[in-house]
DNA sequence: AAGTGGTCTAGACCACGTC
DNA sequence: ACGTGGTCTAGACCACTTT
C-alpha cells in the first residue's frame, strides 16, 4: 500500500492520483471509447491499491462522464458515437414533445487565420491556421440552428467540405473517430439578438426576429479548449431547456 | 444489520432507503436550514446500519445540494440563506467581470385565481387562489430583469407587497426562512423573444429588442412544483452561462 | 460456473476544527 | 484531547452478464 505524496501542502488523496492516472492512460489512447476499460481489481494490482480506492476514482470518472460502468459487463470508456450522448450538449427541444433526432447539413467549410477573438478562445496564437465550418441544423427537416464553428487547423488537419459531408453522425463523433479528440465538457453563454440577414435565411424566418445567440467552448482532456462555435438558434417551435440542481 | 426488502423487483440498496429516511426527517423540519445534522456515528446507530452506509447516502444527498459536508465541524442542512446558493439558479453573469450582487426590487403583488397554465405548471386546480409577484433584478443600479412569479396561495398565505418590501435578501431565502418551503432543483425554458411596451419600460430598453424569456419551474422536496416564473434578460451587458458536464 | 460491477461491513488512520 | 468528516483497506456477499 503505498502512501505517494500525502502531506504535501498540495495534498491529494489516493484515488485522486489513482484518477490522474487512468485519465492519463486514457488520453494516451490506451483504451478507446466505447472499449473496456479493465477491471477494478486488474487496476487494483497494476496500480498497487485495493480495489475500494480504483472504485472511488472510477465513481468520480463516471459522474464526468468520461467512463461508463455496466454492472456484469465491465466499465467502459465513454463515446460520443453512443446515441445517449447525442443530447448531453444539444439542450434544444421541440415545444411539442417531438423527439426526432437532429439532422445536421454542412454548409460550408474553409480555411484562414485566427484573429483576435479565435485565438483568444482556442488558446492558439493569432493567425494561426484555423477552419471554419457553417452548418445548418434541421429537426424534421425544418431548419432550426445555424452554426458557425471554429476549430484549430493543427489538430484538425485533413477536415474537409468532403470528410462532413460523407460522415453519418454528430460532429463529436466525428471527432472522436476520425480525429481522436473527445469533448469532455462545454461552456455556453447565451444571449438574445436580432436575426441578420444570413440567419433569416438560413432559417427561414423574418429579418430582426428574435434567435437564440448560443456561443460554446468545448474542452478536451485538461481543460484544452478545442472548438469554438456561435449558434442561432430559432426559438419559434423549440426551446433550450437547461436542468438546475 | 438488518437486510429489509432487499429482493422484491422494486430493489433498493439500504443506502437509498437510508437516504429516504434522512430526506423524511429533513421534510419534516426535523432539522433546520443552516444546522448540522447528527453525526454519521450516530445516524448509523440510530438507523441500524454500518457508518459507510449511511456516509453513502450523505454523499449522494451532498451531490444534490441538500446537505453540505464540513470537515472537522459536521454535516449541514443546506440553506439559500447561505450566500453561496445565490448563483445556485441565477445563471447571469455580466459581459465585463463585475461581480457585483444582484438586488431585487419587489414592484407588485397581488391575488388573482389560476388560470389553465398556471394551474397545470404548479400542479393545483384551475381557479385556486395564486399570487403574482413582479419585480425587478438590478445589477449595479442597472435593471437587468423583469420578473413575473407564480405562487400558490395556498402555501404562501401571508404573502404580501409590504413582506416583500422588508425583506432584505433573496427570494428564495425569503420563502426558507418566512413559509419554510426550501427550493431544491428547477428546470427552465429559455427562448428568445422581442421586448414588450412593459418590458421596455422596466428594462430601459427600446421595443422590440431581443430578449431572453426564462421560464421557471421550481420543485421542493418530492418534485412538487411551487414556483412558476418568467423572467425577461436583458442581455445587453450580461448573458446566460451554462456549464455542460 | 466464472467474472464484472454494486453493496455492506468493520476497523484503522488522516485532516480539520474546537475546546 | 476529542469529535467530525475524509481516506484506505480487506473481506463478504449480492446482482447482472456471459460462457
Amino acid at each position: 500500500m503505498p502512501r505517494m505524496s500525502q502531506d504535501a501542502p498540495t495534498f491529494s488523496p489516493l484515488y485522486r492520483q489513482i484518477k490522474a492516472l487512468i485519465t492519463q492512460a486514457l488520453e494516451a489512447g490506451e483504451w478507446r471509447p466505447g472499449q473496456v476499460i479493465p477491471s477494478e481489481q486488474e487496476l487494483a494490482v497494476r496500480f498497487g491499491v485495493s480495489q475500494g480506492t480504483v472504485r472511488k476514482a472510477i465513481d468520480e470518472m463516471a459522474a464526468e462522464n468520461l467512463l461508463v460502468r455496466k454492472q456484469g459487463k465491465g466499465t467502459y470508456v465513454a463515446s460520443h458515437n453512443d446515441p445517449r450522448a447525442l443530447f448531453r450538449f444539444l439542450r434544444l427541444v421541440p415545444l411539442d414533445g417531438d423527439l426526432s433526432h437532429p439532422t445536421s447539413v454542412p454548409l460550408d467549410c474553409w480555411r484562414a487565420k485566427a484573429g483576435q477573438e479565435a485565438s483568444r478562445m482556442l488558446a492558439i496564437e493569432p493567425g494561426a491556421p484555423i477552419i471554419i465550418v457553417r452548418r445548418l441544423l434541421q429537426f424534421a427537416l425544418k431548419p432550426v440552428v445555424i452554426d458557425e464553428i471554429y476549430l484549430s487547423g493543427e489538430t484538425f488537419q485533413g477536415l474537409t467540405a468532403e470528410v462532413l459531408q460523407s460522415w453519418n453522425g454528430s460532429l463529436y463523433s466525428l471527432f472522436e473517430t476520425r480525429f481522436g479528440l473527445r469533448m469532455i465538457r462545454a461552456q455556453e453563454r447565451i444571449r438574445a439578438v436580432a436575426a441578420d440577414r444570413n440567419a433569416s435565411e438560413a432559417l427561414k424566418v423574418a429579418e430582426g426576429t428574435p434567435l437564440l445567440s448560443v456561443e460554446r467552448v468545448t474542452y478536451t482532456y485538461g481543460d484544452k479548449p478545442v472548438e469554438w462555435r456561435r449558434g442561432l438558434y430559432s426559438t419559434a417551435e423549440h426551446f433550450y431547456l437547461n436542468e438546475l440542481n
